[in-house]
DNA sequence: CATTACCTTTACGTAAAGGTAAACCTCGCA
DNA sequence: TGCGAGGTTTACCTTTACGTAAAGGTAATG
């Protein structure tokens, strides 16, 4: 069973080696963000069998971490993503950090144009000085 | 003597109490990024006494790490930021380094508009699940 | 003079995010 | 059948970025 019964869109699953490979990371770091609850493999045995879910969970994780969110912001984002319906006071509260989360990218987006700004000057700082040494 | 002989555009001072109130950071902090090399108050007796120099640099420091750059990355930053001449080897070798943080700041840039779309996404699911509800 | 407020140092603690090592299972196959 | 490739767990180690006492100097204030 689960073997593709009515195609839903990826019943493709991952070994760790696999998802390690592809993203560039080490098998414990992987285990690690099992630990922490945000990968849920399946089991055969005592072998992990990740799921097309797993996949797009460690996808954020990672690009969460390039722009500096801690694993737990990362969790957040992952329940985000996540479909479980809820009660309207949860609904309520994710559309809350959803807008929280907003605030924070409006403001990284800030830092990071005026931090090219300072790396445009710091570079043209670098020219001047290697053109006075001709 | 350094009382404002040709007012060099900031011979402004800072305490610490001062510069932590500004930043929203505590005096530990500050001082911890002096033991790392980040900021070079000089002393009256005991207390540290800021320059806008230092204040610059703390600035870029907590710019970097809101987007999730490390200290040692921010005291790269820093440095790209001083003025100290160097070699024709030291300049290429910053010169090299701003090449790195700009590609890097450019996938962050794609990393933060990726995620405004997924917030986006979750947003509507969040707003549809609550338009069940009533 | 004593208190209060602010500064200091030294030193140990800690959470986050993994790295690394040791030792074991188990599957396929030559 | 035996061995290697790839999987697993447990457990301790490390780095980063500070927090948190403990213990005391200094200066104004009542």
């Amino acid at each position: 069973m689960s073997r593709c019964p009515h195609t839903h869109a990826s019943a493709r699953t991952y070994g760790i080696a696999e998802l390690a490979q592809e993203f560039e990371i080490t098998h414990r770091t992987i285990r690690f963000y099992e630990e922490q609850g945000m990968l849920c493999p399946q089991r055969r045995g005592q072998e992990r069998i990740y799921s097309s879910k797993d996949r797009v969970a460690l996808i954020l994780i990672l690009r969460g971490k390039r722009i500096g969110f801690s694993l737990a912001e990362c969790k957040e984002l992952i329940e985000l993503y996540d479909p479980h319906g809820g009660n309207q006071v949860q609904l309520n509260s994710m559309l809350q950090k959803i807008y929280e989360r907003r605030l924070q990218l409006e403001q990284q987006l800030l830092d990071i144009t005026q931090m090219q700004l300072e790396l445009d000057a710091a570079e043209q700082r670098c020219l001047a000085a290697l053109d006075k040494i001709d």
